[in-house]
RNA sequence: GGGCGGAUAGCUCAGUUGGUAGAGCGGGGGAUUGAAAAUCCCUGUGUCGCUGGUUCAAGUCCAGUUCUGCCCA
């Protein structure tokens, strides 16, 4: 069972399918937007020839109006982690969502769901008399949660108080996965790293690309349909900002100039996120590697060390 | 050539009646347990265009000068 993590536009995907084709094993994606059907040039999905070749699990799972989460992404890898295993075949999970690398590494406590009408209850609340007022009910009833949850965050407050209320019992008491340092399965962490100009290069490229290949018009179709886009999927960068051409909030140069901004933000946070993981091997790459190259080092260096 | 306005942080700009500068954006750092490509927190010394002058004290007033925008010839 193998890992791979880094920095958006790294090499992730490339790397998990050459490695899938040596070993002949298949793919998990951990992508929270790669899931939604129909958003292929956005989240830079592997182009269909390559699902063809290799099986790809997790990708193309929902309708880009479904609601889809941590939970939801749980509940549909864990019986295709479990089956593979159970046949004896090799596993290459791939992608940048840290939150979701995290929960498959330590997985993710045995609590409620999200529960979309206390959510909105909350959220009306907080908005009318301001997150102070949740934060001091969290404070009261679970005062180590309200000690590491900022008063201004707002989406880390509403879910503890909606545990709370579902449960009665604290979100603090549940939060014990993280950071058992108890890998769930006994995966091998390998990460790609990059210079940080390399990767600006390489990101900024991307997005060049993105447009060309059709962007526009793929967010286009997406919020023709009458049912729309999920919140989540209409956060995604390189869709909210075209969203906000199209609402005529930006011009089309500083939507893209955004998405650069916003893709660079991203990998700042994933760097952020893969700083506090223990035991990834991390592999440097420079500008001239090609797949195939890290796909025989790694083979060589990780998973067939003589 | 004449008139008026600009020139202050990487960018866009604030700077009250003179007391050696501050916002937004970007940048940097961090948190992160069912929204996570989300959300949140921390972080601002810069020849105040240049040269003189007035003053205890000038981004702020005065003179000159350079660049720049607009208007008139």
């Amino acid at each position: 069972m193998y890992l791979i993590m880094g920095c958006t536009a790294g090499g992730k995907s490339r790397l998990a399918f050459e490695l899938a084709k040596r070993l002949d094993g298949e793919i998990i994606s951990i992508d929270s937007m790669k899931v939604y059907k129909r958003m292929d040039i956005g989240t830079a999905k592997p182009s269909a020839d390559k699902l063809e070749v290799v099986k790809h699990h997790m990708i193309d799972v929902v309708e880009p109006w479904d609601y889809f989460g941590m939970g939801v992404f749980m509940e549909m890898a864990e019986p295709v982690i479990d089956r593979l295993r159970k046949e004896g075949r090799p596993i290459i999970a791939a992608g940048g969502t840290a939150m979701y690398i995290r929960a498959l590494m330590e997985g993710i406590f045995d609590g409620p769901p999200t529960n979309a009408e206390l959510r909105a209850k909350l959220e009306k609340q907080a908005s009318e008399e301001g997150s102070m007022v949740l934060h001091s009910r969290l404070s009261e009833v679970d005062p180590e949660a309200a000690g590491r949850i900022h008063s201004n965050d707002m989406k880390r407050l509403v879910r503890a108080l909606e545990v709370f209320e579902l449960t009665g019992k604290p979100i603090s008491s549940f939060q014990n996965q993280f950071r058992s340092g108890n890998l769930r399965y006994p995966w091998k962490l390998i990460g790609l790293a990059r210079e940080k100009d390399e990767g600006n290069r390489r990101m900024n490229a991307r997005v060049k690309k993105m447009v060309a290949d059709g962007l526009v018009d793929e967010v286009r179709r997406l919020v023709d349909d009458p049912r729309g886009l999920s919140d989540q999927a209409a956060q995604a960068v390189g869709y909210a900002e075209i969203i906000k051409y199209f609402n005529g909030e930006w011009t089309l140069d500083q939507a893209i100039e955004k998405i650069k901004i916003n893709t660079r933000r991203f990998a700042k946070h994933q760097r952020t996120w893969y700083r506090g993981f223990q035991g990834v091997q991390w592999l440097d790459l420079a500008e001239d590697d090609t797949a195939e190259g890290v796909a025989d080092r790694v083979m060589k260096d990780i998973i067939n060390p003589s």
